[in-house]
DNA sequence: TCGTCTGTTTAGGTGTCACTTTACACTCGA
DNA sequence: TCGAGTGTAAAGTGACACCTAAACAGACGA
């Protein structure tokens, strides 16, 4: 069951035709070939590693995390997070499993504050 | 650099010897060979994959998140749940990075506080 | 000294990921 | 009609994840 996977490559090209790039062009700003970048683009392949996601964010103007989940996958720099306290952030993260986007709006403000002082 | 990998093995197999286990047997219940257990257990092999290293956390008792933590891996229940969500998320984990255990807790609290209205 | 434990060495093996190269087919303006 | 641009098809590659089977060496009790 891979239904973020198979829309990763409609989305970009969606994107990158809105921005009137061609697909070379953006392949090699990307540091791929434009064959794989067509697969990739018709969902043919999965998407790329982590930095080129990235890459793809920047340039069609997209939130990196979001593009990231899309490509179903996580910043490696959260997992690194994760990894340095696992017990706390898991339970944090199961606790916080179900709340609303204002409960964790309001929950990383408060995360901020404690940093802050 | 893969600090925390290197003492994956040193680490399961003194746990294993504490409460004498022999590797066959341990083996056995984790379901792969002698051979590979030993291997992982010396640190010549990478940590198995997660459903191995969650076996072997129930055997030796061990926190299954802690555990893959050492084995460098985040549970891929965690990645979920960040994927649902990856801006909150991704937010909330940078915020969270540099706060103390206790101030995690506290969050962790109130996140299921708001949960439970 | 034989059988049976223990862990270990050697020597693979298969599959997946993340790509590349080469060659092709189409369209369109000059 | 040509050449310069578009995207695409087919195949292959190198590295790594994740493991296995067979054989062996040493200790230990009967």
């Amino acid at each position: 069951m891979k239904v973020g996977r198979e829309k990763f490559g409609a989305f970009i090209r969606r994107e990158r035709e809105a921005k009137e790039i061609g697909l070379r062009e953006m392949a090699k700003k990307i540091g791929v070939s434009p064959t794989y970048l067509s697969k990739v683009e018709r969902d043919e392949f999965p998407p790329p590693a982590e930095d080129k996601v990235r890459k793809i964010a920047a340039i069609i103007g997209q939130d990196a995390d979001e593009l990231l989940a899309l490509a179903g996958r996580v910043a490696s720099e959260l997992t690194d997070i994760i990894r340095e306290r696992p017990r706390e952030m898991a339970d944090f993260l199961r606790a916080v499993k179900g709340l609303t986007a204002e409960d964790m709006a309001r929950l990383a403000r408060q995360a901020q504050k404690a940093k802050g002082k």
